[in-house]
DNA sequence: CGCAATCCTTGACTGAAGTCAAAATACGGT
DNA sequence: ACCGTATTTTGACTTCAGTCAAGGATTGCG
């Protein structure tokens, strides 16, 4: 009767993993290694995963929900690096060191979170190198987003990154079809997630709304011509 | 006679490794193993190292000279991600993916540099598990680095992060005893580390000499008081 | 030594975007 | 439907820092 339980856990830990890209080509019976040493962790909006001084005991999949990753600076003003959703990795670059987290992390959404322990991970990888190239290339993804969101916050305009942000959205940039974006946010955390606040995003859409590049309804943005927005992105100064 | 040349070569190329942190405690053997896959690539200032589209062939690690990493917006501007200098590594993240660099990299100074390459190295990882944990914590500190150095040009003023990087370069940050920092580079390009022009680095140099809290001589500025510094630094806003 | 080229400094101006405040709108719970 | 709370919008203001321009200082080279 336990086992059977157990196994149903194993099971839906490893479903999860195996949305994850780290695992998402992995054999059957290696998830179910990597789900013995999982475990899922549940958080209120608003609750705090981990913060940059903590120790770190492993790294975390998103199951669903969001975790805000994000830096303060000592006035309270908040970067926002990522916000990580279901499917998503995070912290995976603490396996290998002792160096606590990279920053903080917060569930911006009642969320659940899988933990993949640091100690058990490590000697699976050291009989599995394989293993380690997965995070390693997980990591490097990371990375490149991180800089991606570096130069489009030090780089760009917030039209720019505005802009950007729908046109991720949109299944084809160059198309001249209207396409409805939902916004399942609040617009505070979206301008947070754009590297502002809610004001200028406010006045932004409202210049994209006078430029008849987009219409609002409710929480729905209909960007009326992708292929118009994108113009927008490249004008860029 | 070729052979001696050779084992010279491979000689140097160790001791240069061994400078960098991923092969700092690596049993001599393996270290030439490691410089057997290893070519020297001599760059004069301004020259490329690589840029954002190329094909990825392996990482570096900066013999001599120094290797600014960054990226560029349409209209020319750039941002610095990083300046790698001697013993310094660049770009491991690519030994996982085939995804190109995260970034451009030219060297500010003539430079040589050394590439790991990756073919070869991705052999070596599969019989030495253990090196891919090393290249892992190296691109977790590079993550981590990225970060701060993130928030430091997201999160503070230009007056932080000058008074920041003058304490990086003093021996005690809660010294009061005066101290000399060696500016061994333009000033354009440490206005550029720091994520700013010129211009404005001249501009709170001089803030910084009227509150006395430097003076300069030449390439030389000389910190009064370190401590003091210190509090502009916890003092931002 | 002297001149050119680069680098640095200073001033005046500009602009993007943050802050504060207040009004307007939306939303959940009873 | 109604009320209280949270979110969004708008306006007025501020500020940091970038740009442009011009003058001064350094440096290296012939």
């Amino acid at each position: 009767m336990t086992s059977t339980l157990a196994e149903y856990r194993q099971i839906g830990i490893a479903n999860t993993l195996r949305r994850c890209e780290i695992f998402a080509d992995m054999p059957s019976q290696d998830l179910s290694t990597i789900a013995a040493i999982t475990v899922v962790k549940s958080l209120d909006k608003g609750q705090y995963l981990f913060r940059q001084s903590d120790n770190t005991h492993g790294f975390f999949v998103v199951q669903n929900g969001a975790i805000n990753m994000h830096r303060v600076n000592s006035s309270g003003r908040e970067q926002v690096l990522h916000v990580f959703r279901a499917g998503e990795s995070l912290a995976e670059e603490t396996v290998a060191t002792d160096s606590g987290y990279p920053a903080d992390a917060r569930a911006v959404e009642d969320s659940q979170v899988l933990q993949v322990q640091k100690a058990g991970f490590l000697a699976l990888v050291r009989r599995h190198p394989e293993l380690a190239l997965k995070i390693l290339s997980a990591v490097g993804r990371q990375f490149r987003a991180l800089i991606s969101h570096f130069d489009d916050v030090t780089l760009r305009h917030v039209e720019g990154r505005l802009a950007n942000w729908l046109l991720q959205h949109c299944p084809d940039r160059t198309s001249t079809e209207a396409v409805t974006v939902e916004l399942n946010t609040t617009k505070r955390l979206l301008a947070s997630e754009l590297g502002t606040v809610s004001e200028t995003l406010s006045r932004t859409l409202t210049k994209f709304r006078q430029r008849r590049l987009i219409r609002q309804v409710r929480k729905s943005i209909i960007v009326l011509s992708p292929a118009r927005l994108t113009e927008v992105v490249e004008a860029e100064t």
